[in-house]
DNA sequence: CATGGGATTGACT
DNA sequence: GTCAATCCCATGC
């Protein structure tokens, strides 16, 4: 990761919470050094084993029309948290990256449980753990995020995200192609952990 | 002001 | 594999 902290040089040292640095990059590259970091809100922690880069600049992304009032959460300083809402049932969950002003997010698709768990199983009204958190809205089901938490900082607000474990090694990354859209679905912008139980379908 | 679609999920055939 | 749920918000008149 080297690079990764334009302020001091330094990549964030292991466990070390996120600093607004590590999101001030290109979205893809925050995308993709997400993969094994840990997402925390409330006592539940989770690996995140997927995620997905929204720019700006095609036409899948929220920002594309500039910044609507939907969308003026993405244009925020990185480590913004934007969570919106969709199909009408769903909270999904987002961390904005690059400096601000741009409109670009990294979307958390999947998290691999770590603690809390039986507080996920009463949030989500299921039992296996692969089908916890597994999914976009899932995982904002089973860790209790609401609407409430948009524009939240995940730098030093309630939801955390923290740089790989002390002696966990670098994923096996595998990249392919976003889903669940229309638009721009040619981009190879979807980050998971090749082989991991918990990515969502 | 009215309308239609969507970065999904879970239940059902 | 198919389909409804359900509501914010972008778009158009």
């Amino acid at each position: 990761m080297a690079g990764c902290d334009p302020q001091d040089g330094r990549p964030p040292a292991p466990g070390e919470r996120l600093a607004t640095a590590f999101y001030a990059r290109p979205v893809v590259e925050v995308a993709r050094d997400l993969i094994g970091c840990t997402l925390v809100y409330q006592g539940a922690r989770g690996l995140i084993v997927e995620t997905e880069a929204y720019h700006q600049k095609e036409p899948a992304c929220h920002a594309f029309n500039g910044p609507t009032p939907r969308a003026q959460t993405l244009f925020a300083a990185p480590g913004t948290a934007y969570v919106y809402f969709s199909y009408g049932v769903h909270a999904l969950l987002n961390a904005v990256a690059e400096p601000e002003g741009v409109g670009a997010a990294v979307l958390i698709r999947a998290l691999q449980p770590v603690a809390g768990v039986q507080a996920m199983r009463e949030r989500r009204k299921r039992d296996r753990e692969t089908e916890l958190c597994s999914g976009p809205g899932k995982l904002t089901q089973a860790l209790g995020v609401g609407l409430g938490l948009n524009g939240s900082s995940l730098v030093d607000g309630p939801i955390g995200v923290f740089a790989r474990p002390v002696g966990e090694s670098a994923p096996l990354l595998k990249t392919s192609t976003r889903v669940g859209i229309t638009k721009a679905t040619e981009l190879e912008w979807r980050f998971s952990q090749a082989e991991n139980p918990h990515l969502s379908r």
